[in-house]
DNA sequence: AAGTGATGCAACCGCACCCGT
DNA sequence: TACGGGTGCGGTTGCATCACT
């Protein structure tokens, strides 16, 4: 289904991710947030390229991404803000919430891509959003995207790079960043309330500066830092895991 | 059972944008 | 203003699995 595992000629590995990979990355960026897409794997003790690590997060390991299948609900949506936007991933993405850019690009591309072609040869209608003529979907995205899914926002505080709102974000490195636009509201209740009592029990762990430690323990994840009483909060941290959706 | 083409999806690549200096 | 580093996005690729012959 992926690419094996290999290393390159730097000595980086590519190719699908190990369970402990996954635990390493999750339990750094949980920890100490993506500070620096760059530099994290170094300090998390992964032979990986910042790029293949945030791709991970972003796609697999971020709490409330939904796997599985899709319900019907969600293809209309899809399908109805593709004819909208066309090919704008990410913007599709940020709506439906819990599913990633890449997922729903995929899903378009092997399910949803034949359903519309087919759905607009029925009703004779004029191809709007096709795949193919990506350039007329952008014009159209450039033109009604703000107005369509964010009537009153600029595009600018509503993309992925959007900070939280001072409700649910309260740390310059905050594990959470960037992802407001997937948030659902669950999750934004776990966000708001599970995150501000973890991270005030960290007290100005976000803003300190950073230590580095790849000492990894498979057992406890990072081991603990004079900033940071591990022992204390690990147990928090797992709880606020276990209140994830899907778990 | 074996061969082969189709499918699904995680991961990679390249480019554009943003932001700090 | 120009430049460089970091990040995000959309398109593409690689390969395991499925379906069919």
């Amino acid at each position: 289904m992926v690419r094996a595992p290999f290393f390159d000629k730097s000595g980086l590995k590519r190719g699908a991710w190990s369970p402990e990979e996954d635990e390493k990355l999750r339990a750094y960026v949980l920890r100490y947030g993506h500070w620096n897409w760059r530099k994290l794997p170094k300090f998390a003790g992964l032979s990986r390229c910042g790029k293949s690590c945030r791709l991970r997060w972003m796609n697999y390991l971020r709490p409330g991404v939904k796997h599985g299948s899709y319900s019907q609900q969600e293809d209309d949506l899809i399908m109805k803000w593709h004819q909208d936007v066309g090919n704008k991933w990410s913007l599709i993405a940020a709506k439906l919430q819990g599913r990633t850019d890449n997922e729903i690009k995929n899903y378009w591309h092997s399910h949803l891509k034949k359903i519309a072609k087919n759905k607009q040869n029925a009703s004779g209608l004029k191809k709007v959003a096709s795949e193919t003529s990506q350039s007329d979907a952008r014009e159209n995205a450039e033109t009604h995207e703000a107005q369509v899914f964010f009537p009153n926002s600029p595009s600018h505080l509503i993309l992925e790079s959007s900070p939280l709102s001072p409700e649910t974000y309260s740390g310059k490195f905050s594990p959470i960043t960037s992802d407001s636009a997937h948030v659902t509201p669950q999750d934004q209740s776990w966000s708001a309330e599970s995150f501000r009592s973890f991270e005030e029990s960290l007290g100005d762990f976000w803003t300190e500066p950073f230590v580095a430690d790849s000492t990894y323990n498979q057992d406890v994840g990072f081991m603990p830092l004079s900033v940071f009483d591990y022992d204390d909060n690990v147990e928090l941290l797992y709880q606020v895991m276990q209140e994830l959706p899907g778990n």
